[in-house]
DNA sequence: AATAAACCCTGAAGTGACTACAGGGTCAAG
DNA sequence: CTTGACCCTGTAGTCACTTCAGGGTTTATT
């Protein structure tokens, strides 16, 4: 499989693919005769998982926590739920980050009126 | 006030404050003698606006349009009301996306329990 | 068979929003 | 008179990519 299948069949770009490879996340794939990259099912799989690991937060230096651990044979689970659970202390912090945001802007929105910006209740409140 | 005074009163680093000087984002000040920076209430106003905008998850661009809108007479708070009901739904699918991880990850979390990696549900279920 | 469009390659630079660092100058206290 | 806290400039590093310049290759159309 060449890179651009493999980009449309992850749904990914092309150049996020030769990024993973460059910063060592994924395996370094066969060349054709060509120069072109040739990806097996297995690479493929690998992508899939760094995609996913990427969608549910996880940095690259977590995502490769979890290729070592992977890698080395003595380590146990326990070091994913640690992971993972550290992960999701972060992860909680920010969507209450967010919650406030959210509060602070509607409460902001719609005071507005129409007016000019002299007597703008959301310039003057943000100027506080 | 130096910088040192106006970054501990704002809360933020003396490297921040240069920062959004060379970006534009925050008036350049008056010089001492000596070369340091020298500020005025005013810009203290305009950086804990700034940083206000920051904490409430404006970008830097937006508050650019919101100083922009601030200095063109012609405009109208319409503008401003805008600029928010757009980051207002930004905000909203980040905050969904959030609560998706959070969702997912407390599902894998603690299904791991002390076994090798070869059989860990975690891996298995993001390898999937 | 020629050409155009779509794909592939490398390496470097750009993005946002800072942070850190190197290598200096200034100033008040002990 | 020197130590330490503050200030300066300019550059490079961070993360997770994206974009660009400047090529080569393959496939489809004319």
């Amino acid at each position: 499989m060449r890179i651009g299948e493999l980009a449309s069949e992850c749904g990914c770009s092309v150049e996020t693919i030769r990024y993973y490879e460059k910063i060592g996340l994924l395996s370094v794939p066969e060349r054709a005769e060509n120069g072109y990259r040739t990806y097996t099912d297995n690479q493929l799989k690998w992508l899939q998982f760094i995609l996913r690991c990427r969608r549910i937060g996880l940095s690259q230096d977590e995502i490769r926590q979890l290729v070592n651990i992977d890698t080395k044979a003595s380590s146990k689970c326990d070091e994913v739920n640690e992971l993972l659970a550290e992960h999701l202390t972060s992860l909680r912090h920010k969507l209450d980050d967010l919650k406030q945001m959210e509060i602070s802007i509607s409460r902001l929105k719609g005071k507005c009126k129409n007016g000019t910006l002299g007597d703008c209740p959301v310039i003057v409140e943000l100027m506080k």
